[in-house]
DNA sequence: TTAGGGTTAG
């Protein structure tokens, strides 16, 4: 005798699949059973929230599981007000009630709300209803006050919990390691009744965002059990903190413990191949992705590409670009910058043609690639273009590095009052870096006016700058005015100021090797 | 369902 079960179609995961089922639903009529209306909402919030909530809104009798799963949706999302607007309307609605569910994620919405009042009206609720025992009611409470800034409340409510899981202990220990209050953190963690992985995990990852590194690896070091996020968070901060030989034998290490390395991992120690020009240590890395069979794509596929063109291998970036099928802003960004970093300025506006031709919109850091690539190889119509194209067709305003790009290219040309005007529209303090560059290009055309006048700006802005000192002292050496360069660069000493060493790396044989003006082997 | 940590492009 055989059993035949009805399988339902999968769940719509993209938004044509989505729109597809939806028309279908709309067709058999399906649409207005609440049951089959709540799952298609259900996988719609996954994609978007304004597509579900239109569903939504058309709707003639939305069950429970409808408004908690787009009250849920909204309560992480940038508008979480829309949860306890959503949450009035089931108030008011007559032929729903809320449950645990709804109130789990309307706290949660009220934490992220910022409000403490909301919070404490929709707690009113829980009581009245009778759910004031739930766990995981009582769990979202703790976080919201937690979240809020009141560890007091928080710390209450966690101890006359009856009933409490390490989630509820989390709840506290997380918001402390967020918010960076590691000394409270390290209380509070003695404290605990439970511990998780996860626990450990939010302590290292405060160290770490705390720029505390060594304090972070001494918890890391005590951890009983580490899982891959564990060693992601370390790895993560001797990145940040530049220790990029201590990425790479953690990355060994968590190899060893058999730990399963995912595509953070990955994402992180190419950042760190491509910091060190580390071929081949990227490259060891890229066979180990395609030999496990790892999908290539979002951050992954822009790290290769990033780490092929930092490390040289332009042929390879492209092809990991090429290959890539679902391209994102970033991916596109990373394959200009390199195209343009190797001098390849007119390749790069190629490839930006091709973004706009697939109909992706190019964001700030496109432009910054693209404008400096226009610079590095000298295109001046071209960049002039691209700065026009930026303000005016994407409404982009610039920034700082875009001004930098522009003011670099001008002054490249020796059009030197253009790129002072263009520096005098930098409507930042940071206008630092644009008359560095500025200053810069005096030098190569030697207008020893400008320069003094430039560096007085750089001065006035910043009265530790070295670069400015630097400069002038280079420009009035290279006009044969040895004696006004000395004095400058004794007036830099006795003001304090020092100059940043050169450094430069090289990979021999797979090990990375710094090194530093003036000096022997650091690393 | 609740806490949920970790990533890229300039």
């Amino acid at each position: 005798m055989s059993t035949t079960f009805f399988n339902p179609p999968p769940p719509p995961t993209t938004v044509p699949e989505l729109h597809q089922t939806h028309a279908h639903l709309i067709k058999t009529g399906l649409i207005h059973h609440p049951f089959t209306a709540g799952h298609l909402i259900s996988a719609a919030v996954k994609l978007s929230l304004t597509y579900p909530h239109t569903i939504f809104t058309h709707l003639q009798n939305p069950n429970a599981f409808s408004y908690n799963t787009l009250i849920r949706g909204y309560a992480t999302s940038p508008s979480p007000m829309t949860s306890l607007t959503l949450f009035k309307d089931m108030l008011v609605d007559d032929n729903v009630v809320p449950d645990n569910y709804t109130y789990t994620f309307v706290l949660k919405a009220c934490g992220n709300v910022g409000c403490v009042g909301f919070g404490e009206q929709v707690y009113g609720h829980v009581v009245k209803t009778g759910l004031d025992g739930d766990l995981y009611i009582c769990n979202t409470l703790v976080h919201f006050y937690a979240k809020n800034g009141e560890f007091g409340i928080a710390r209450k409510v966690l101890d006359e919990m009856c009933v409490k899981d390490v989630v509820s202990w989390n709840a506290v220990l997380s918001v402390y390691c967020e918010m960076g209050m590691m000394e409270d953190a390290r209380v509070f963690f003695g404290e605990m009744g439970v511990r998780n992985v996860e626990s450990w995990n939010f302590m290292v990852s405060g160290y770490v965002k705390g720029g505390r590194v060594d304090e972070a690896r001494r918890v890391f070091d005590e951890m009983g059990v580490k899982d891959v996020v564990s060693w992601n968070v370390m790895i993560t901060g001797y990145a940040r903190n530049g220790e990029f030989g201590e990425v790479f034998r953690l990355f060994e290490d968590m190899r060893k413990d058999e730990v399963v390395p995912d595509d953070y991992t990955f994402v992180n120690v190419l950042s760190c191949c491509a910091s060190v020009s580390g071929l081949s240590q990227g490259e060891w890395i890229h066979a180990y992705i395609d030999k496990n069979g790892v999908e290539v794509g979002g951050f992954l596929a822009t790290a290769l590409v990033d780490m092929y063109s930092k490390c040289g291998c332009l042929e390879k970036a492209l092809e990991v670009f090429r290959k890539t099928s679902r391209k994102d802003i970033s991916i596109w960004n990373s394959m200009i910058a390199g195209l343009g970093l190797h001098g390849y300025g007119k390749r790069a506006i190629e490839i930006f043609y091709e973004l706009i031709d697939d109909g992706i919109k190019p964001n700030e850091v496109t432009f910054v690639s693209v404008l400096s690539a226009c610079s590095r190889s000298g295109l001046l119509d071209e960049g002039y273009k691209m700065f026009e194209l930026m303000v005016h067709t994407y409404n982009i305003k610039p920034t700082i590095e875009h001004y930098g790009c522009m003011v670099d290219l001008l002054g490249r040309f020796g059009l030197l009052d253009e790129a002072e005007g263009l520096a005098k529209e930098v409507p930042f303090k940071e206008a630092q870096v644009v008359w560095e560059s500025l200053l810069g290009a005096c030098r190569s055309h030697n207008d020893v006016e400008m320069a003094e006048r430039v560096t007085k700006k750089l001065l006035e802005l910043d009265p530790q700058d070295s670069a400015g000192y630097v400069q002038l002292s280079n420009v009035h050496a290279s006009e044969g005015r040895f004696n006004d360069a000395t004095e400058l660069r004794k007036k830099m000493r006795a003001q304090g100021v020092s100059k940043d060493p050169g450094c430069s790396m090289i990979e021999v044989n797979g090990v990375v090797h710094e090194f530093l003006a003036g000096e022997g082997m650091v690393l």
